[in-house]
DNA sequence: ATGGAGGTTATAGTCACTATAAGGTCAAGT
DNA sequence: ACTTGACCTTATAGTGACTATAACCTCCAT
């Protein structure tokens, strides 16, 4: 897959600090200009997806070119990244919409985001519960029926019955 | 409320060779008859959704009344806890379907079985390690900016930064 | 001018349900 | 006999966070 963005690696080379991710050519430099393509590239998020947060209204491209195509820039790129770094941690994109809301209002005090943070904490320690509970109740099924058939296996029998 | 017809489920277990989870007997089927909403309330899973499982071809009811209305049985009663269990335990509708179908075969060795136990068992253990991740690092973004304004927030910062 | 890699939109599929609509059936009460 | 209300039937659409597909447009190098 030859990546589009990469034609000029003469120039490149002329900036040993900048990043192959944010590689770009030299008008988009001073412009900051993004193609969609290209903030794939930067964010490692995909186009479709990128395109998907617009429509859900998390992320706009700064502007649109003459052609239609979108145009991002740097504000755009740490945008998705916290998007897409909430979603590690759990966060709905509804949540992030929430955070979106409140980190662009920059004289707020950090007190809701925070409170945020620690719900989305107590909704993992919640998920580790159960799936503790799971792994307990998976690991108590292996070895039971070792080397037996289906009419005698315990693991069909013990998750069949009806309890009384 | 018209629980009325509930019979003991009980009644079943004077047979202590009942290993085989899913084998009808006709005496269940001739006293056995359950309508949806009573196979609902005796397995605690909603009459939609065992419509539903029946859609994916994992519990048909023994038979059709003369109105139309579906007869459920014991045996189809302990179908629906084994996909219920399974279910609990993080397991796909296409991994209980596979179940079923070994659990169908009698003579089958158990390997199968106990195979998918120890995949799910896996899967569940590699989910535990995502969100102590996640819990790891939501704990450190707690109270990393107390009392400040978002515009000074150090988990927005964090959140947002691009490494280069 | 042609090919291929990019871009655009719109629509449908995924999973395991849940919700809604529009109607048929049944037992009890008036 | 009639009505009420609980139950049953089917079909369809919505959820969340994407992914896949189709059909088309645009740019650039050859």
């Amino acid at each position: 897959m030859t990546q589009g963005t990469e034609r000029e690696p003469g120039t490149a080379a002329q900036d040993p600090q900048r990043s192959a991710a944010f590689t770009m050519s030299d008008t988009e430099a001073v412009t900051g200009a993004m193609s969609i393509g290209q903030l794939a590239k930067a964010s490692d998020v995909q186009a479709v997806t990128i395109r998907y947060y617009e429509k859900q209204g998390l992320l706009a491209p700064q502007r649109r070119a003459a052609n239609g195509y979108r145009e991002y820039g740097n504000a755009q790129l740490r945008r998705l990244t916290f998007i897409r770094r909430c979603r590690r941690l759990g966060f709905s994109l509804d949540d992030i919409r929430a955070l979106l809301g409140l980190a662009d209002q920059q004289a707020l005090p950090c007190d809701q985001i925070d409170a945020r943070i620690e719900a989305q904490l107590a909704e993992v320690r919640k998920r580790q519960r159960d799936l503790a509970v799971m792994e307990e109740e998976l690991q108590r099924l292996t070895h039971c029926c070792a080397g037996g058939v289906v009419a005698q296996c315990r693991i069909v029998e013990s998750l069949s019955e009806t309890e009384e």
